[in-house]
DNA sequence: TCCGTTTTTGCAACCGATTGCAGTCTTGAG
DNA sequence: CTCAAGACTGCAATCGGTTGCAAAAACGGA
């Protein structure tokens, strides 16, 4: 059916190696073969086949990319980003969806059964352990958005949880703020217990602060309005830091339909600067997440681990800054 | 490196073929020697290489998924009812980002390489000639969201866009408005194209109704924020219907910044009933883009065309239908 | 128990490439 | 013009599986 290198090699009236040689960067073949075979290829339609010469050369090209957030969008900027970036480098993301699934086993096997060069968790809510799980498989793995360690087993990029934690309630004593609240994420996920643990040292530091925290079941819009709409039928806040900007949109239904107006009766500052955050519908105070960058590093790291298998785990820390927009009063 | 067939079967003492067999359903092989080889299998922690067998089998179940959209929310949903499906029936979806790509050369040559079992197209904006690119390289293809036509080369399932273009035009004229406006996508997506024209018909049949129309230079939030910035400095319409739900928030945005009040100043519908629209902060009413269903049926049609290649094109439309919400006025 | 069936099994070729090795061709220096 | 070094080339083995075929084993009925 498909052109193979043999119908190739048989146009071109040379051998197979020849053929194969033509394709490989700096194989020794004289010019005027592979220029042969080029000619023969192109009239033919050929294009080498990955996989068949993945068994060779161990090498598929093919990263494993597993999310288990389809529900936040920031998570379709970031696909965006890492697919382009991947294909750039000629790399191909082969997609895992989670999906409520928080065992790796499933995912470690059938990356193994497609040789997966690389595997990239992106999540920020899965414990270090999921990522660990294949690099005990034998597989090349970084964590993206992960929490971070002294002594990573395996590489893990995010943003540092625990100083954004910090940044947001020093940013909300700052605005003049004296009642403060933490609406976070769910308590299992990794960024939430990280972000909560900044905010609550900072607290510790302000005892004059009056200060509240609880938590949402997931980092989702309807989570976020739920607890809000919890929080605010009881003595409230004067602002609160949500987990995450998708929470933080959920709270600022809540503040809606409570009646309250923003910033004025209630302020809210979210996590990420999603896109849709910037929408003047939106318009959320958020702290910015460098995801572009995360992203990026986490390729550089692909690619470097691909050179060389034993680089040691590396764990690296991005910072967040503050983005002013219509949630919070300025002072 | 790591476990294959052969090491198995020394194992389990038993030939090659043996425990290739034991992993093909309906293959010749007693269960005694099926067990045998299982228990040898777990105890070395094997799974069969994919990408070796798809050399015989001529499998891959390797899933072409192909958008160039990544800034429309509802793709999140998109991806994440695809890769979901796909992965229920252990297909695997290789992600493709166009991203402003048009041509499908690139693509085609790629997907090639790795044989995807079959390409999914997921645009509503591409035109028909790029899914048939795949079909002409003897690929199976199915274009999801794409455009109708009576005889398709290739499947295309999609909603109804000139009908949906007259449901809306009808739906405003119902609601009572006599000067209408569609702030259409970009003029070159055959779903513009589509729903310019069942929305121009309407207005035709309706002489009494004053009507105008132009276009937005994307499906995104600037796109729309920026052609409805520039309606409302003119004569305004009562209400529009714009290309899609994130050109409606954009429009929304717009209207906000012109501070006119939706929906007693201005109405807007939107079309697709993302995710998004149903916050409260946005509260879009909208046409019900069925894409679960469009996913769901695309899906199936990639099942079917695996058994049987040579399945006649079909071409199926999914119906919109008006969701409530409070962008426009009630009757 | 014997013999024709049916079920299992292993051999070996093959899928589409890559690559070590040894033989052949070119070179260029002498 | 000769010859050694270097550049090319093709053969054949290999990657990890699958599968047609023929031989072996198990089965069942008389």
């Amino acid at each position: 059916m498909a052109i193979t290198l043999k119908d190739v090699a048989e146009r071109a009236g040379v051998s197979r190696s020849a053929v194969s040689r033509a394709y490989t960067e700096g194989a020794s073949v004289s010019s005027k073969t592979r220029e042969k075979v080029l000619k023969a290829a192109t009239e033919l339609g050929y294009s080498p086949n990955v996989l068949a010469s993945s068994l060779t050369t161990g090498r598929t090209k093919l990263i494993g990319l597993i999310s288990d957030n389809f529900q936040n969008p920031i998570f379709l900027q970031v696909f965006d980003r890492f697919t382009k970036r991947l294909q750039d480098r000629g790399l191909r993301p082969l997609l895992v969806n989670l999906s409520g699934e928080t065992d790796p086993e499933h995912s470690v096997q059938m990356l193994q059964q497609y040789s997966a060069d690389a595997v990239i968790v992106a999540s920020s809510t899965l414990p270090a352990s999921f990522a660990q799980s294949f690099h005990d498989a034998g597989m090349r793995v970084v964590h993206s958005f992960g929490r971070h360690t002294d002594q990573p087993k395996v590489h893990v990029l995010g943003i540092d949880n625990i100083t954004a934690g910090r940044m947001a309630a020093e940013t909300l004593i700052d605005r003049g703020y004296r009642k403060i609240g933490m609406m976070a994420g769910p308590a299992s996920a990794t960024s939430t217990q990280d972000r909560l643990a900044g905010f609550l040292e900072v607290m510790r530091a302000h005892p004059q602060i009056e200060s509240t925290s609880s938590f949402a079941s997931a980092y989702s819009f309807d989570a976020g309005l739920k607890e809000m709409s919890r929080l605010l039928a009881g003595p409230r806040a004067e602002a609160y830091f949500c987990g995450d900007d998708v929470l933080s949109v959920g709270a600022l239904a809540a503040a809606q339909l409570a009646g309250l107006r923003v910033p004025d009766d209630l302020g809210i500052l979210g996590l990420n600067d999603m896109a849709i955050s910037r929408w003047q519908n939106i318009d959320l105070t958020t702290l910015h997440n460098p995801f572009e960058e995360i992203v990026d590093a986490s390729i550089d790291l692909v690619e470097a681990m691909l050179a060389d298998p034993n680089i040691a785990p590396t764990a690296r820390l991005f910072d967040c800054h503050v983005v002013e927009r219509g949630t919070l009063r300025r002072l």
